[in-house]
DNA sequence: TTTAGCACTCAAAGAGTTAGAGTGCTAAAT
DNA sequence: ATTTAGCACTCTAACTCTTTGAGTGCTAAA
C-alpha cells in the first residue's frame, strides 16, 4: 500500500462524488496530479479492489468506492477545502448576529445547510438543560384531575396532566405543592434525575402515598426537558438523491428512528456515519455528517446534514465546522436572558 | 346516455379499479350482466368517451375512467357494499368500548382504516371545542416575562409565554388574574371570538396599555383550541402506489398543505375530492375521502382516508361510514369525563 | 338496434446489432 | 523491477427490427 495508491484512491473517489459514475483509469491518469499511465493507474485500482476500497458495479465498467473506501477517505484522504471570506459572510449573514435567540440561531444554521448542501440538515437542541427550574407549580383542574406545570429560566414550559385517586384537600395540596417549590425551585435541569425523583416519591409518600404519581409525571416531565430536541429540515431533499430507496428514506421522514440516539451519543469534532453502519437509523446509502456545538466548556447540541453516501464531504465538512464553530462562539457569549416561547399539544395520559 | 351506457360506465370503472390496467370492449362483455356483445360495448364505450367519461392512453388500448367518469360513478352509479356482521364485530373491536377516551377512539379509526384499506388515515379532532375553560392564569416567570395558562375541562392544557413592555406590581397582576378570570372561566371554548378579545383588550387598556399583550396572548391561545387538530397516519402507504407521484406526496408528507382548511369545511355525508380538483392539497391522482362524526348534534371531527383515485370506493366507503356513525353514537352517551392530556413543545415568540 | 367480421393501430416485449468504455494480460521500454 | 503501450476481450447501453396480441372503428348482415 504505497502513496501512489492512496493517490489513485482519492482520486477516484472525488471523481465518483463529483460525477456519479464509476470512474475507469484513463479518466484519472488525464488527473493534475496524476503522472502516471492508464496502465499503471489499472494495475494500482486492480491492487486497490483485492484490499477492498473499490469496486467494479460489473466486469467491463470503472471502479467506485466500497464503503471502506469512503471510510479511508474521509479519515485520512481527502483535504477540506478552505471557506472563502465570501462563503463565510454568507453563512454568518443566514445565522444571525450576537443578538440572535440560541433557538433561531439553531434553525437558522438548519436552514442554511439545507440550501447550501441540498441535503437534509438535522440539529440538535440541549441548551434547556442549562437553565434552571424557575417555577413548579400543581393546578387543581378537574375531579381528581391535576395539571402539573414546570417553567425553567429560559422559558421553557412543560406541562403534563395527572389523575390522581383520590381528591387532595387544600392541606395535603399546599404540602405538596411547599415541597416540590422547595427541593426543585433553582435546581438546574442538568442535575435532575431519576434517582432524585425516587427519593422525592419516598418522602412524599410517608406523607400520603397516593401524592406518588404527581411526582411520577413531574419525573417525565423532567424527562423531556433534559431529552434534547431533535430536528429534521429538508427531509425532500433526500427523495431527489436516486442512490437512496425512496421507501427507506419515507420511513426515516416519519419517525427519525433512532436518529435521537445516535445524535446524544458523546464525540468530538465531525463525525461521519453511514447509514448500513448503524443497527436503528438505516437509510440504505445515506451518510450522516455531525459535529457538536457548545455553550461555554459544555455540549449543547449537534448539527450536520443527511445526504447520499456520494456527498460532497470535502466542501461540506468545512461548512459544518464552521457553523457549529460560529455558534458555540454566539452562544458562549450571553447567560441569561432569553427570549419568551411558546407550549402547545395535547395527548393522553394513561 | 341511456341506463345501458351508465351500466357500462359503472362496470368499467370496477373493473379498473379492480385490475388497474385499461378495460376493453371484451372483457366487460363477459361480465355477468352485461348481455351484449363487445361489438355494442365498443360503441357504447366510444360515446362514454365522447361525452367525456372515458378516455384512452393510446389508440388501440382499452378504456380508464376520467376524472368525470369516477365522479359519476361515486355520486350515482355505484352501489356499496353493505358490511358483514364480521366486519362490523372487527371495527368494533379496533374502536374500543364505550369507555374508551375520546381520543383514543379517533386514533383507533385511523389504525383501523390505514389497516383495512392500505391508504392514508386522516382524523380531525375538534372535539375540544366543546369545552369549557376551567382554569385560567397569569404566571410571573421571569424579567417581564409571563406565561399565560388555559386549561378546558376536557383536560386539554394550553401555555404561551409573553413578554410585556414593563414588569407588573402585585396589584396589576391581581387585577389581570382577576378580570381574565371573571371574564373567560366557564365559557365554552366555541363561544371563544376574536371580538370577545377585542373587548378585553379594551376593557383592560383603559385600566393599563401594557397589558394587552397578555390578552392577545390569549386570543391566540384559543385559536389554538378552537383549531381543530389534524392528525395523518400511515402515510407510507402512499408511497408504494406507483400511480402517486412520490415527491408530491413526501411534499404532503411533511407539510399538509392546505388539508386542515378542506375538513374545516363543513359538509355532510360522505364527500369524496380528488386532489386534482383542490388548489392546496395536491397530490395529482389522489382520493380525499372523509365523513364528519358528531357529538350531541354538534361536528366534533372527520375522519377518513387518502389514496389513489382508484381506490376501492365501493368497499371503503362503507367502513368510513360505519366508522363515523359508530364514533358519533360512542361520543354522544358519555358528556363529562375525560381522561388526562399532556402537553410539551416549545418555540419563540416575537 | 344489435352483432359478427375484418382491417387497422399501437405498445410492449424480444432478438439482434453496434458502439464504446473499460478491463486484464503480455511483452517491450525504462 | 517498474512502468508503459498495445491488444484482445467483456459487458452494458442504445438502437433497430420484428413479432405478438389486445383493442379499436367501421361495414354490412341479422
Amino acid at each position: 500500500m504505497n502513496s501512489r495508491k492512496l493517490k489513485i484512491l482519492a482520486a477516484v473517489v472525488d471523481e465518483y462524488i463529483r460525477t456519479g459514475e464509476p470512474v475507469g483509469s484513463k479518466a484519472i491518469s488525464k488527473l493534475e496530479n496524476i503522472n502516471v499511465s492508464a496502465a499503471t493507474i489499472r494495475n494500482d485500482m486492480a491492487a486497490l479492489e483485492q484490499l477492498g476500497y473499490l469496486e467494479q458495479p460489473h466486469t467491463s465498467a470503472g471502479r467506485i468506492p466500497t464503503f471502506s473506501g469512503y471510510r479511508l477517505y474521509i479519515d485520512e484522504l481527502m483535504n477540506p477545502a478552505d471557506l472563502s471570506d465570501e462563503e463565510k459572510c454568507r453563512l454568518d449573514e443566514m445565522l444571525g448576529g450576537k443578538d440572535t435567540p440560541e433557538e433561531l440561531l439553531i434553525q437558522n444554521a438548519a436552514t442554511a445547510l439545507t440550501e447550501i448542501t441540498q441535503c437534509a440538515a438535522v440539529v440538535t437542541n440541549s441548551v434547556p438543560k442549562f437553565s434552571v427550574i424557575s417555577k413548579v407549580e400543581v393546578i387543581p383542574t378537574g375531579k381528581r384531575l391535576y395539571v402539573i406545570l414546570l417553567i425553567t429560566s429560559n422559558g421553557s414550559i412543560k406541562n403534563k396532566a395527572c389523575r390522581l385517586e383520590f381528591d387532595l384537600n387544600n392541606e395535603q395540596l399546599e404540602f405538596f405543592t411547599h415541597y416540590i417549590e422547595e427541593n426543585l425551585s433553582g435546581v438546574s435541569v442538568e442535575e435532575l434525575s431519576e434517582e432524585m425523583f425516587e427519593k422525592m416519591v419516598a418522602a412524599v409518600s410517608a406523607y400520603m402515598v397516593s401524592l406518588s404519581p404527581l411526582v411520577k409525571g413531574l419525573c417525565e416531565l423532567s424527562e423531556d426537558l433534559r431529552h434534547q430536541e431533535l430536528t429534521v429540515s429538508g427531509s425532500e431533499k433526500l427523495l431527489s438523491c436516486d442512490e437512496l430507496d425512496k421507501m427507506e428514506v419515507v420511513k426515516f421522514i416519519e419517525h427519525k428512528n433512532g436518529l435521537s440516539d445516535l445524535l446524544e451519543e458523546t464525540f468530538s469534532g465531525i463525525q461521519v456515519k453511514f447509514g448500513s453502519e448503524t443497527n436503528n437509523f438505516a437509510i440504505g446509502n445515506s451518510s450522516l455528517i455531525v459535529s457538536k456545538y457548545h455553550k461555554g466548556n459544555k455540549e449543547a447540541g449537534s448539527l450536520g446534514i443527511i445526504g447520499p453516501m456520494r456527498v460532497d464531504y470535502k466542501k461540506i465538512i468545512p461548512y459544518i465546522e464552521y457553523l457549529t464553530q460560529k455558534i458555540s462562539y454566539l452562544m458562549s457569549g450571553d447567560d441569561e436572558d432569553i427570549i419568551t416561547t411558546d407550549t402547545t399539544a395535547e395527548s393522553d395520559t394513561q
